[in-house]
DNA sequence: TTCTAATTGTGATGGTTGTCACAGAAATTC
DNA sequence: GAATTTCTGTGACAACCATCACAATTAGAA
């Protein structure tokens, strides 16, 4: 049984704290690829990722998959509902088998206005997701398709990188996710994976996808952004 | 001298907690079209907004703006830096004459903190900036520019609707604010909005931009995502 | 292993829309 | 009211990329 203390904005709750917590959640699990929340259900419950990873997506009318968020444990979805009332705008379900703990909305409500770090916490972790949501507002309006299908890969490999300036992607990004991502089509990400590899700026290795030099990744996208 | 009590995030401090707020700003005047702040600036100061309107914008290299937000009296602006000590993403500046009053960083956390119904409200002003991205985000991805333009102008005449479905938006949206705001070229605005007219959909009157049946305007939309 | 499903690679094509260019209209300034 | 700036309207054109359509490959299950 995972502890609540894995939970990022539980952070800063004493002992006592948490158990009182623990009184008030249901626990679940989900198996991979199961449905935790779906759009417009008017349910406003707080999910709490114990253990395993979750993906929020929305699906256009044409049935485009936009990945809005992937979260994994320690994280929580579904506070915008329970903060605002309003429905429900995407739907989340486990990437992996997923624990969690589920909290009701006027609990999370008791729970942050009865701890103040975790109401910083709360707030420091929808900042985050406003700089994130900010950033992809802007690529999607600066650059073209392409353009951020090498910015997806750099930033991936950015966050690890070795001191050698190379990063080996772990497991191999599957295609449809990356343009579920960066919002463009499979062929697209097919097509630029392909001619990133013809340049040497990216290869295939046993398990993952290795970037032999971060930096001039970098250079290749500022340059095509021209 | 406009009272702190406008500012949004501040509701349901009382008389006393007030004064003391009073006591750690610094109020500020900005003339309609000045920059109040720039990107990367390593200040990270909280601008409650005490009159007037503010536009946050962000450029791309080739210099095409992207509106963000537009916040007018009651509203602030510049809590991300504040709430995670990043640089600052965009820029903002004065649309009208403005008045605010300037937090320090270290000031807003600490009346956040201290005061839970004021925490709970920068999470609800945060929740409804993400809500709104996420709703830009997805348009972005599954309208065509064309319909995000139809669709901005039936969002902006929902506000305003009467009773009767019509609705009046004045001043009239000036063609280069919509774009930047849609994600788009001015031109393509100027294009849909002559469509438009010409459908009967939009006419110009005195001193606004008239639409005479909301619900119509909703489903051409519906139509024309097909 | 063999079979099946998932993923990848690539050509052809057409629609959308950004960009350039310039003319006309409207609003502001002087 | 003249002059200047800002805003609007529209044509032409090319770039970009989503979509369709398969083939090839790889991974996973039986």
């Amino acid at each position: 049984m995972v502890k609540l203390s894995v939970v990022g904005i539980l952070a800063g709750l004493d002992e006592d704290a948490l158990t009182d917590v623990e009184r008030h959640i249901n626990r679940k699990n989900f198996s991979a690829g199961a449905q935790m929340i779906e759009p417009e259900a008017d349910s406003s419950d707080v999910y709490l990722i114990l253990s395993g990873r979750v993906r929020i997506v929305n699906y256009s009318l044409s049935g485009r998959e936009i990945t809005l968020e992937e979260i994994g444990a320690g994280g929580c979805v579904g506070q915008l509902s329970a903060i605002d009332g309003q429905p429900r705008s995407a739907c989340v379900f486990a990437v992996n088998d997923t624990e969690v703990a589920i909290l009701s909305p006027a609990n999370f409500e008791t729970v942050v206005k009865s701890h103040p770090s975790v109401g910083w916490n709360v707030i420091r972790e929808l900042a985050r997701i406003v700089r994130t949501s900010t950033r992809r507002i802007v690529d999607v309006s600066t650059l073209g398709a392409n353009e951020r299908v090498v910015a997806e890969i750099m930033r991936r490999a950015q966050q690890v990188s070795d001191d050698t300036g190379a990063a080996v992607l772990s497991p191999v990004p599957v295609h449809s996710e990356i343009a579920g991502r960066v919002s463009t089509s499979r062929e697209t990400v097919a097509r630029v994976m392909g001619s990133l590899g013809r340049k040497g700026l990216v290869n295939k290795v046993d398990n993952g996808l290795h970037v032999p030099d971060v930096r001039r990744l970098e250079e290749f996208l500022s340059e095509s952004i021209h």
